[in-house]
RNA sequence: GCGCCCGUAGCUCAGCUGGAUAGAGCAUCAGUUUCCGGAACUGAGGGUCACAGGUUCGAAUCCUGUCGGGCGUACCA
């Protein structure tokens, strides 16, 4: 297995450490200097170990550098400052490091030594809703999850929990049977479907005759009713085929749709088991789950209604167990947004009593506001279409390439708009911390400056031109590198840091690092190609190792891109 | 009330388990093209890291408190 310069110095930090430290610092071995002027690596351990053994810490740091000497892969280190260690890969080191990468297919993506089946719950659109801008997060974050969690070899099934259950249907059913059940123009369905039950709830509030006749239409419904199960159908199709449009232009996929509906079968047992086992008890008229827990003492968990309907919390254990039973998952992910944290620790909790052996994570995000900093709505009042996002991602990608390229056809300026407006869409997304609320703003969305996907993607169209240009078809095999210029040097290193940043985005779930660090590669790639002629280097050994450079790092962005669900483009 | 999250440059955001002078982009100002794609590069200005204590060689980061904002908190999902 291929390590890199990094890892080879912590493992020799670490075996001074096992050797001279009676007890271990706690955080990391070495890291990456801020500063060039230090080095490349710094190694805080002797100020750390200095507090515990009541020494001096430039003597501790002198004993590791003594250490250190006769590593033949780093210059000789440097005790600076109050008791830094700084270290600096010897050139040859870098080179070899860089020939091991090249001919890495995995660009130093290691598998897990133990994969897991991983099922990954994201999207959730409901039926007869337009997906609107609060489903992009949980759409986009759930498909880049589940890629690098694929990456890094574990058996991932990708679920998309719909909601397709629910009383909002007793609503829709009475206003489509007042209507003489319309036919829908297919690409508009969805908007009919939101009017009608806009509609028909409005007129409910209105009527109380009208509410009981809705009433009536979801319990015959749930008894099976065929002409009622047939309408339900119809809406289900109808959304599906729409949600179907959305997701094949944002490229992703599922593994399976399995909707709240579903599950319906399992929900009496459910509710019956937990009361059994006494996990789950009569409170008001209704049946609850009751925490021991400090955090959820005071929020107990609903799973049975008192009239002795089930609940969210119901179809969700419910649907846990499938996953755990039917598909042998070891781990559950939940990609939703953070108000439903509550939810979640109580979901868990109530898994973990009933005996469900699995790990689960919530993945939770924030918020999209509008411009006044609460929820956004268009001007009617009306969540912002998810449809409508990506067409004016587009059109936007589009009008700025032919501002461009006015030589472009058609055709060919549809298509490279398309991969860069929806890669900006969903660049501009996962590149921010997760956690936080943002306010939504189109400039910032399709933003083609600084940090955002048109950038990657021009720093790997470059890499593309200049292999073109050198006649250079296919992958470059058994590739030599010679890293003259601190450039040369600079880029390699951080190519060389993929992997290690794959598994950090791994370790917390948040893709943001991993937009940084291509963001990062894209602008060493740049400054490398400002002052380092490929080209024009000559015939020799130095040309073909910057070539080998180029075709490197668009490895490694076209890699990288692909994790977060962005295509790349050979030319734009 | 309690719980979770947030407060860093004019704006939008990074800052990994505490490390050397707190970083990017946008915006502003000043430069770079006989040269591999200028969607680029180089440079400048701009900060009491909300506030106050504490922990220590060292704090934007950890702890406590205060202020400000968002969200959640039993029959919606």
């Amino acid at each position: 297995m291929n390590i890199t310069p990094a890892q080879q110095l912590t493992r020799l930090v670490q075996e001074w450490i096992d050797q001279y430290l009676p007890q271990p610092p706690s955080g990391s071995v070495v890291q990456p200097c801020n500063d060039p002027r230090f080095g490349h690596y710094q190694s805080n351990v002797a100020m750390a170990a200095a507090k515990v053994l009541k020494k001096n810490p430039r003597e501790i740091a002198t004993s590791l550098v003594e250490y250190c000497q006769t590593a033949d892969f780093i210059e000789p280190p440097e005790v600076a400052g109050p008791g830094f260690v700084n270290f600096t890969f010897k050139q040859e080191c870098l080179e070899i490091a860089c020939s091991r990468l090249a001919e890495d297919t995995n660009l130093g993506v290691t598998p897990e030594e133990s994969p897991k089946t991983i099922v990954v719950d994201f999207s959730a659109p409901n039926v007869a809703k337009e997906m609107h801008v609060g489903h992009i997060r949980s759409t986009i974050l759930g498909d880049s999850i589940a890629r690098i969690l694929k990456i890094k070899g574990h058996h991932v099934i990708r679920d998309n929990h719909i909601g397709d259950w629910g009383t909002q249907f007793g609503k829709l059913i009475l206003g489509y049977k007042e209507r003489g059940k319309p036919e829908f123009p297919e690409s508009e369905s969805l908007a009919m479907m939101q009017e009608l039950y806009q509609a028909t709830h409005q007129a409910c509030e209105a009527d109380a005759n009208k509410l009981n006749a809705a009433r009536e239409e979801l319990k015959k419904l749930q008894e099976g009713d065929e002409e009622n199960l047939e309408i339900w159908k119809f809406f289900r199709d109808r959304s599906q085929s729409a949600f179907d449009s959305i997701y094949q232009r944002l490229n992703v996929t599922f593994d399976h749709t399995l909707g709240e509906s579903f599950f319906n079968p399992w929900l009496k047992s459910t509710v019956e088991e937990l009361s059994q086992k006494s996990i789950a008890q009569e409170s008001e008229g209704a049946k609850v789950v009751f925490f021991e827990e400090d955090e959820l003492k005071d929020h107990p968990f609903l799973i049975e209604k008192s009239d002795g309907a089930a609940l969210y919390a119901t179809t969700d254990l419910a649907t846990l167990k499938y996953r755990v039973d039917e598909w042998k998952a070891q781990q559950l992910i939940y990609v939703t947004d953070g108000r439903q944290q509550l939810h979640f620790k109580q979901l868990f909790s109530t898994a973990g009593r009933w005996g469900q052996e699995v790990d689960c994570y919530h993945i939770w995000f924030g918020a999209i506001l509008g411009e006044n900093k609460k929820p956004l709505k268009t001007r009617e009042g009306n969540p912002i279409r998810l449809k409508d996002l990506l067409d004016e991602a587009e059109q936007r990608a589009k009008a700025i390439l032919l501002e461009k390229r006015s030589d472009l056809k058609e055709a060919e300026a549809q298509e490279m708009a398309r991969v860069i407006g929806i890669g900006a869409l969903k660049y501009a997304d996962l590149s921010q911390n997760r956690n936080l609320d943002y306010v939504f703003d189109w400039n910032k969305l399709l933003a083609f400056d600084g940090n955002t996907a048109p950038y990657l993607l021009n720093a790997y169209v470059r890499t593309r031109s200049i292999l073109r240009k050198a006649e250079v078809t296919g992958e470059i095999t058994g590739a030599s590198f010679h890293l003259e210029l601190p450039h040369e040097q600079a880029l390699a290193r951080l190519l060389l840091e993929y992997g290690t940043v794959v598994d950090q985005v791994t370790k917390e779930y948040r893709p943001h690092l991993l937009c940084g660090y291509l963001y990062e590669v894209a602008s060493m790639f740049h400054k490398f190609f400002e002052h380092c002629p490929v080209l024009k280097a000559g015939t020799g050994a130095l040309k073909q190792s910057r070539l080998s450079m180029c075709q490197l790092t668009g490895d490694v962005l076209k890699h990288g891109l692909e994790l977060l669900g962005i295509e790349t483009l050979e030319m734009m």
